[in-house]
DNA sequence: AGCACGCCGACT
DNA sequence: GTCGGCGTGCTC
């Protein structure tokens, strides 16, 4: 019999696989599926994935063998290799660059699975080492000769304790213990009614079952969730709870670690390589257990999942905006049907699609309408500021009650979504604005006036001394940012700390802990972006200023008005807390604004109801399906001509799946970092029929003439235009 | 995406 | 006379 030919997928922009022979032609066919191999591309070696067997190659020249097998077993299986699939089948992304995406870094590069770190050591009694006393090595053998010790007692002893215990187990000394069954632990907060109710009326579901949960800010929703994880894990289970990307802090974690225990596993972009592989080994081992994380850890194993919970599920950091466009919620719907579980989506203000799905009886709706501890919902005020002169950006009134918040102690949010000290850079003379060299857009002013920063390639320069068309010097910093708002209000409020949080302030790790440690409880301001829309407890906040929201009021973008709506919402429910009731005043020019009064009158269920009906008209998603394919090259005719040979392609199966072509058309920023912009937009009334399109065609948009000479990406269900 | 091969300008 | 610019094409 021929030696069995593996499909492997490699981390390449391809969409396709390779083949090759395996180094022992004996080993059995079947067991090669989802392991790692390492392989020859060309003059490089690669790791990939075996993604199939097949008895024949299609491959036109000769096949080299591979140079490495990885591993004994597969690495991906089960469920989560059918989700991946899924995944690349959707989004038209080469299946390689979908399990690369997969695997933590060390695994992707080809290392072996990491040891362990949740079990525990203890000394064998009759085996010391020969230790000088009083030193660490010591104080770790002291530690593990009193009891069995895991790896976080023992890092408190001596960081390097990983070795030396190596040492000691190789040499006999040490007895491994597996780790101590996860323990949550017992209730400490009593559910309200409502609350109760909802654990009850998902206690009671079985198998796959999507259900939005709706509470409104602070009505508790993680109190619902810590009440299922608890059962998850009191059944040996594990569960997924994803979290938007600003919201995963230690405050969040310490949260789930004091119900839930050391069965709590945390799993972002901040953690080293090595820990996440940690986390990621874990949960494919079937540990049982909790796994907190942002947006990749929708790709995580979880043979034994019993629960899925999406948090802030309208959050927009869910869908990834590169490489692999994939949407981490539409994700884990997959996987909750795949793995016949339920998967909560929890939000004070849902996605129009999950409002949609509701409303067609295809998810659930349980709903949390009071805030836990009685706290009562805040008071907006719409402030009209047309008419007024502003002082830093900011209405009398706002001023007023800002300095009456602070005497009485209470805590004020001043929310400006624009970073940097001023939007524009503006001449007085003659209106010329700083623009970006590279991009279509004004510079923001930062550093005090200092230093010009484009916040869409990056670019920085010093700002001109003159106007560089009419020669005036009354060039001057137009509008606020939070930089300029803090500094403002730092000069006016000089006895209370002043506090900025936003992506420029904290860059650095550990910053945001940092910052709001400095503002502790006393009266004071903080200042900042959407940045503090979530994540925090602040149980002082009293009173919220809105600074600006007019941008997103006339945006051209079509989710604008969704997005600032939930921003909005979000914020406004930082106010009050507590006993004291909160503020919220909202400066604008608009205060006739429809979308603003009907959030004012209806809240946001209103406002919700009336962007779906807006979307429905205009034939914009949820009530169409999309796909968008980008090009950017350095001459318009490039990715003109590349868009041009795409729609010459997708004609015929468009037109037989009736799904509309618009464009090819510029892009709404039409030039970005030196490269000009165009898209090509899909639109269809079914998913189905968009999906036969990219179906038919996707393969041969990777091998159009111009393909290479651009630089191009398809978005299926994209969340902008831009 | 890499990486090699390939054919035209300013340098030791 | 070469080093090296990045256009074009391939990777089982």
């Amino acid at each position: 019999m021929p030696p069995p030919v593996l499909r492997v997928a490699l981390p390449l922009p391809l969409p396709t696989l390779f083949d090759y022979l395996p180094d022992d032609p004996d080993a059995p066919a079947a067991g090669w599926v989802g392991c790692r191999v390492r392989v020859r591309v060309g003059p490089r070696l690669l790791v990939g994935l075996v993604a199939a067997v097949a008895e024949h190659s299609e491959a036109p020249g000769a096949l080299r063998t591979i140079e490495t097998r990885l591993d004994p077993a597969p690495l991906i299986e089960g469920e989560l290799w059918t989700s991946l699939h899924w995944l690349a089948d959707y989004y038209r992304a080469p299946l390689g660059e979908v399990l690369a995406l997969a695997l933590p870094v060390p695994l992707r590069q080809g290392e072996a699975l990491p040891e362990p770190d949740r079990d525990r050591f203890a000394a064998c009694p009759e085996a010391p080492p020969r230790v000088r006393p009083g030193g660490r090595p010591a104080a770790l053998w002291e530690a593990l000769s009193a009891g069995p010790c895991g790896a976080d007692d023992l890092a408190l002893i001596d960081a390097g304790w990983r070795p030396r215990l190596r040492r000691w187990e190789a040499e006999g000394r040490l007895r491994r213990l597996p780790p101590e069954p996860p323990a949550p632990r017992p209730a400490h907060l009593a559910l309200n009614a409502e609350q109760q109710a909802a654990v009850d009326a998902l206690r009671g579901l079985d198998g796959f079952a999507p259900v939005l949960l709706q509470g409104v800010t602070g009505s508790g929703k993680t109190e619902v969730y810590l009440e299922l994880l608890a059962d998850v894990l009191a059944a040996g289970g594990q569960a997924l709870v994803l979290v938007p990307e600003i919201a995963l802090t230690p405050q969040t974690v310490r949260r789930f670690r004091a119900r839930l225990g050391d069965a709590v596993r945390v799993l972002h972009s901040g953690l080293a390589d090595g820990e996440r592989a940690q986390a990621w080994t874990a949960m494919a081992r079937g540990e049982p257990g909790v796994l907190v994380g942002t947006r990749s850890a929708a790709l995580a194993p979880l043979p034994r999942g019993r629960l899925i919970i999406i948090d802030e599920e309208h959050d927009g950091s869910y869908k990834q905006q590169d490489g692999v466009r994939y949407s981490a919620r539409d994700l884990l719907l997959v996987r909750g049907q795949a793995l016949r579980v339920p998967v909560l989506l929890g939000s004070a203000t849902p996605s129009l699609e999950s409002l949609q799905q509701v409303e067609r009886g295809r998810y659930r709706r349980l709903a949390l309408t009071r805030r836990a501890g009685a706290g009562q919902p805040p008071e907006v005020t719409v402030l009209d500021v047309r008419a007024q002169r502003l002082q830093g950006g900011l209405a009398r009134e706002s001023l007023a009650a800002i300095e009456a918040t602070l005497v009485a102690g209470g805590q004020v949010l001043v929310f400006r979504n624009r970073r940097g000290f001023a939007p524009v850079l503006l001449c007085h003379d003659c209106g010329y604005s700083a623009q970006c060299q590279r991009c279509d857009s004004a510079m923001t002013v930062h550093a005090g006036g200092r230093r010009l920063h484009c916040h869409h390639c990056g670019a920085q320069r010093p700002p001109p001394n003159a106007c560089p068309d009419c020669g005036s010097l009354g060039l001057q910093p137009q509008g606020q940012g939070t930089e300029r708002l803090e500094a403002f209000l730092a000069e006016r409020f000089r006895e209370v700390p002043v506090v900025r949080i936003d992506r420029d302030s904290t860059r650095r790790r550990d910053a945001l802990v940092e910052l709001l440690g400095k503002l502790g409880e006393r009266p004071g301001i903080l200042v900042g972006t959407q940045m503090l829309a979530k994540g925090h407890d602040l149980a002082q906040l009293a009173l919220v200023v809105v600074v600006g929201v007019d941008e997103g009021l006339y945006s051209p973008d079509f989710r604008a008005a969704e997005r600032l709506s939930q921003l909005l919402i979000q914020v406004a429910g930082r106010a009050g807390r507590a006993e004291r009731r909160g503020r919220v005043l909202l400066q604008t020019h608009h205060p006739q604004h429809p979308l603003l009064a009907t959030l004012l009158s209806g809240g946001y269920p209103a406002a919700a109801s009336e962007l779906l009906a807006e979307r429905r008209l205009l034939g914009y998603p949820p009530a169409a399906h999309w796909a968008l394919i980008r090009a950017e090259a350095q001459q318009d005719a490039d990715w003109q001509g590349f868009l041009d040979q795409a729609r010459t392609l997708l004609a015929e199966p468009a037109l037989d799946a009736g799904v509309d072509l618009r464009g090819p058309l510029p892009a709404p920023k039409p030039r970005r970092a030196g490269f000009q912009r165009g898209q090509l937009l899909l639109a269809a009334g079914q998913r189905p029929a968009l999906q036969r399109v990219l179906d038919a065609t996707w393969r041969q948009l990777h091998s159009l003439p111009l393909a290479r000479r651009v630089r191009w990406s398809l978005d299926v269900d994209p969340v902008d235009l831009f």
